[in-house]
DNA sequence: CTGTTAGCGCATTCAT
DNA sequence: ATGAATGCGCTAACAG
């Protein structure tokens, strides 16, 4: 039984695909008993209208595109666990992309989603390990058709459009700031995010925390890693600089081994050394000891870049004035950290 | 800018829609001069042929649906990243409908995939809760219109079609057989996945182990669960029904809790119980202690089950004969089990 | 009430 | 070397 079309249904009958279209579709204008007959027909034979001939027909597709540098990641995981929601719900289906932060794999997917696939892109970029130069390019494409798109967390700054953003200024400093009223003194960084955009902003408001203090920040504290260092010897030469006390790291599965390494050099967390982490994932949950972390409510903004997707791209005027969201983060206390009126204990 | 059609540079350039048509695909049946014109200013304003045109066209849409239960369960982010793979490697997407364990979604998902969207799908099917007897039509929906579909990990067992699936059966078994190798007496399941069929392969597995060494398996030390239950509640009934020291866990979040649960009430792991769990991920490597597990390989299984599905997609003959893979797990042991050696030391 | 026509955007015969 | 015509599957004006 190969597939079935309203021309199959309308020769059946005898009559022309307009008459089965409207049938199919409840006409008043077609006779009661032709459209029951029709009708009946297609239940039974399971016809369903070819999805690509409406989506080429309607000029849209009812799906979004989701971008994202790592489907292995829990925090992007959790965002599209919020995307898919409400997309679900608003009535869309999405087309995940992984780019495993490749800007080639990027500018591929970009190119294939511009091509009329989507309604929509959400999109998180990979770390801007070649220049911020040509980057540009590739988001224009999209841009130039007028197809919507939200960048969420990663995003690229003079880029045009709505964006769906964590205070990481904020979350760098309530971090810091924890560190600080918890009894630690020198607080380093471990920030496996390059140079992005949102890897700054956690590391001024760190900045702005160690300022109010009086402490004066110094860089040798702040170490950038890529995926492939070897993190025991990062982690080595750090603790060798100085006598660390707290150590804020943007990942959670970097921080994560980073925790057990430290502990298997002899160190005691919090004693030692306090932990603050991203992502407020399962890992943070029940690792031991449990890790004071950073949550950005993946889903939520997950949610929150899909609802704004949704409604760029069924508004009717397009007023272009882009709105950037940004999403508050918590600080979840756990046992990686001392407790604020501990202070002075240890 | 409006979106540029074949069209527009017919009109633009005086010339036909199929001159154009033919220019872009570097016919020879076009003048140099022409053709280069049309590809120059094609190029300039960056046209992108419309997909949906296309796919209407060509009567199919390179891009495979992949319907899984739950996205936030590391298993099956597993299974997507090598699904992703080598679709992106074969010149497909994937668009991705997470069920949430609901059949409803599933009945929902399977029928808007069936519609022409996608030229095959990949699903590992929800828990069966609602009993197996209309399990069956959602599926034919898509296998009487010969949308090709590879099942994995849990499939149902009489439904026809490609199968990848985990060498479930070899997994209980082997995960029993260490326990009672390293010297665990009385041997406890607890299965989240209902009735499902890889459940009851793992439990006769886990049986067939126990027969093997004399030991009469216990219908009460299997313990099913739901996703609401009180995890407290049940391994404390269970902990008090029998001198327990061995408990083998179907999913990688479970066995964290109950970990958890039965280190606070204060037994000691490995030395009072012994635990396996499933789904090698960074939560079984990260929790403390370090849990033994069963991986399934889910990389591979996505990769198998991709492959397959490709492979059916464009095979010319359709030879009806379908085949189930069999992926073989291994054990990875760590510190939630005692060594094989240490046997008779605790 | 039912059919004819046209078009969504593109590619592909077949004429010219 | 170029164009006209046809069709992918469907819907919606507009006729009849």
């Amino acid at each position: 039984m190969t597939k079935l079309t309203v021309k199959a249904i309308a020769s059946h009958f005898n009559v022309s695909v307009s008459t089965v279209s409207k049938a199919i579709h409840d006409s008043h204008e077609i006779s009661d008993e032709l459209k029951r007959n029709i009708r009946e027909y297609a239940k039974l034979n399971n016809y369903k209208p070819n999805r690509v001939a409406l989506n080429l027909f309607n000029r849209n597709t009812k799906t979004i595109g989701v971008v994202i540098p790592n489907i292995l990641n829990y925090f992007f995981v959790q965002v599209l666990y919020g995307i898919e929601k409400i997309a679900d719900q608003r009535g869309y289906s999405i087309i995940i992309c992984s780019t495993n932060e490749s800007i080639e794999k990027e500018i591929k997917v970009l190119d294939f989603l511009s091509s009329g696939t989507v309604d929509g892109v959400i999109i998180s970029t990979v770390l801007g390990e070649t220049g911020l130069t040509n980057s540009n390019e590739h988001f224009s494409a999209l841009l130039d058709r007028q197809i919507p798109m939200v960048m969420f967390d990663r995003v690229i700054e003079f880029i045009k459009c709505d964006k769906v953003m964590v205070d990481d200024f904020e979350a760098g400093y309530l971090a810091t700031k924890y560190f600080l009223d918890t009894g630690c003194k020198i607080v380093a960084i471990i920030n496996p995010l390059g140079n992005s955009y949102i890897g700054r902003l956690r590391i001024e408001g760190y900045k702005k925390a160690l300022c109010e203090n009086g402490i004066g920040p110094n860089d040798k504290l702040i170490v950038t890693i890529n995926y492939q260092d070897d993190l025991e010897l990062t982690i080595h030469s750090l603790l060798d600089f100085d006598k660390i006390d707290g150590i804020l790291i943007f990942d959670e599965l970097t921080l994560v081994k980073i925790m057990d390494i430290v502990q298997s050099k002899g160190y005691q967390i919090p004693k030692d050394i306090s932990f603050i982490g991203f992502t407020n994932g399962e890992l943070s949950k029940y690792v031991t000891p449990s890790a004071t972390t950073i949550s950005q409510h993946g889903k939520f903004i997950g949610e929150s870049s899909a609802d704004k997707l949704i409604d760029r791209i069924e508004e009717e005027c397009d007023t272009c004035n882009f709105e950037t969201r940004i999403i508050k983060t918590s600080l979840i206390a756990r046992e990686s950290t001392l407790k604020p009126k501990e202070y002075g204990k240890a």
